[in-house]
DNA sequence: CAGCATCCATGACGATACTG
DNA sequence: CAGTATCGTCATGGATGCTG
């Protein structure tokens, strides 16, 4: 028992603590947070979340308030964050077709957590700003 | 004046409510939450500044703590956060160079904004995967 | 120890054209 | 309307080698 049965490190099975230097292997790879941030981290996801958390909303709706979108990324994006189970697609048979997003309540569980952070950048990305300003400046 | 005094459309000069559709340009350019992830939706930044959080580190503990990263983007990323104000970078002259790097009141303060996503993202990641796995497996 | 310089692979993203 | 398919570009990030 000593050696443990399979070959997982001391410090996961809990015959160690966890030795805060070291642990890094766990800590950056399976990191939650990482792994969230891969998905929502890029150029469109946050806005189609904030966008649908108003109200659902039809395709070509999308695609008009989030000007510079392209088809392809607001696609490939609404594909993914319903892959995540963040949002639910609608499609009606009509002629021609009618598809409507709506947010899950994961979805919104998801928005109220970011909710900190939008404030936090409205409020203080000027700060950061100017930090970059004063840094730039530096000789 | 009915068409106004240059090529900016009415709801851009407040002659008419933004319509919410058609608005999206603002608010996707210059909205403060891209260009917040723009700056910490990387794959390291979060997590620097939750080790800075916890005390200050040296370059070659922050080294060891996250196992993946090369040294090429530990120094990419600790210099762009200290160009954001979110860490500050001390060195000292010893032999060889000693160089701590510290997270600011700033960089505390997105810390604390963040703190409900890494919570959520720690909590329901589960969620998500699950919600993967279901969509996946759909014919 | 704490970097910088360089090269290279990958993938994110945009533009364009086409379709049920 | 709501997409898919294809192509090209550019930025991110890893590997390697060198330095004060």
């Amino acid at each position: 028992m000593q050696d443990g049965t399979f070959d997982a490190p001391s410090y996961l099975k809990g015959t160690r603590p966890a030795p805060d230097v070291l642990r890094g292997d766990v800590f950056a790879r399976d990191c939650p947070t990482r792994q969230l941030l891969d998905r929502v981290g890029d150029k469109w996801s946050v806005l189609i979340l904030r966008l649908l958390g108003e109200a659902p909303m039809r395709f070509s709706l999308l695609k008009r308030r989030i000007a510079g979108i392209s088809q392809k990324m607001l696609s490939q994006t609404l594909r993914s964050l319903e892959r995540d189970g963040l949002l639910t697609r609608h499609a009606e048979a009509t002629v021609p077709i009618t598809v409507t997003y709506s947010i899950t309540p994961l979805g919104h569980e998801l928005l109220a957590a970011l909710r900190a952070m939008i404030d936090w950048a409205e409020t203080r990305m000027p700060a950061v700003a100017q930090a970059q300003q004063i840094y730039d400046a530096r000789t």
